[in-house]
DNA sequence: GTTTTATAGTTGTATATACAAATGTATACG
DNA sequence: CGTATACATTTGTATATACAACTATAAAAC
């Protein structure tokens, strides 16, 4: 489907227009099937997110400022994201010895479970979107979207 | 900023997922971008899009199922949103006297008003990230992320 | 004409986003 | 040492997303 018909535009529309409707509606395809693959984990995609930071940390805790910083979100409320995955038992929590303001945050072992289960959906989820694109255009891809962010 | 640095990763990513962080990424810097010029406006990005909608019905009523299906995020709650621009006296929603199951809603003179000014910050907005392309970029960047989606 | 089914919209609940204000802790300054 | 400032996180409030259940009305089936 191109843009014109998923939101049922019959006038022509400006270039600028339609490549930004372009990007936002592609983002939601992402979104969708992304969330299709989460939903028998009962995880959201920011929780799914925060689970990697945390495995990324290889058995370092992390603490708030540093999960923010490495979320695509910035303002995500991770305060919050923690709390919903410490009552899924998925990650540890606690006060810094070293420093009391910051919180140590560790991923369980039950939650790189999840993840190890996910790992091979996730990349399924990830390549087939490729399946129509060449190296060269894949490339290109991702230079025009920094060109185009970088105004 | 490339995407490595976005989420301050330093180990070398798979190019597929590269290309989704991309995505993801430029819809996030369009929509801060986006919700900065909306601000002084009170109005949301989501508000906005159903504002524009009625606008483009040219004095004809929108029931709730047309406004949905022309916009980009299908799930969105479209009673709600028509709520919050009822308050802000932007729009007048009424019972259809044909269809008493419909909703017709149409956009006020005060919502007209609103648009009529963000419609050249908005044109600025748009074409703002263009500089950086030629016309063949940006025809090739709408090409690729359609067959992107097109899995 | 009453029951069934489909259509149009609303409401409820959980999660996430956005942003500002508040809390608690550490560090710096006098 | 005590106060001011900066840092790290939490909390509050409003909006939006996601999805399911519910209500009301219209049309179809019998």
């Amino acid at each position: 489907m191109n843009i014109d018909e998923v939101i049922k535009s019959t006038i022509p529309m400006d270039i600028s227009k339609k490549i930004i409707l372009n990007i936002l509606y592609t983002q939601n395809v992402l979104s969708d099937n992304f969330n299709e693959l989460l939903k028998p984990y009962d995880v959201s995609t920011e929780q799914y997110n925060v689970l990697r930071i945390l495995r990324g940390q290889k058995g370092n805790p992390a603490n708030m400022s540093i999960i923010q910083e490495r979320m695509l979100a910035k303002t995500s409320n991770t305060t919050r994201l923690v709390d919903k995955l410490l009552l899924k038992k998925y990650v540890t929590r606690e006060v810094c010895p070293e420093n009391r303001r910051k919180i140590e945050v560790l991923i369980t072992q039950r939650g790189l479970d999840i993840l190890k289960d996910l790992d091979p959906k996730v990349i399924t989820y990830e390549q087939s979107f490729l399946q129509n694109l060449n190296t060269n255009e894949i490339i290109q891809l991702n230079q025009l979207l920094e060109k185009f962010r970088n105004k």
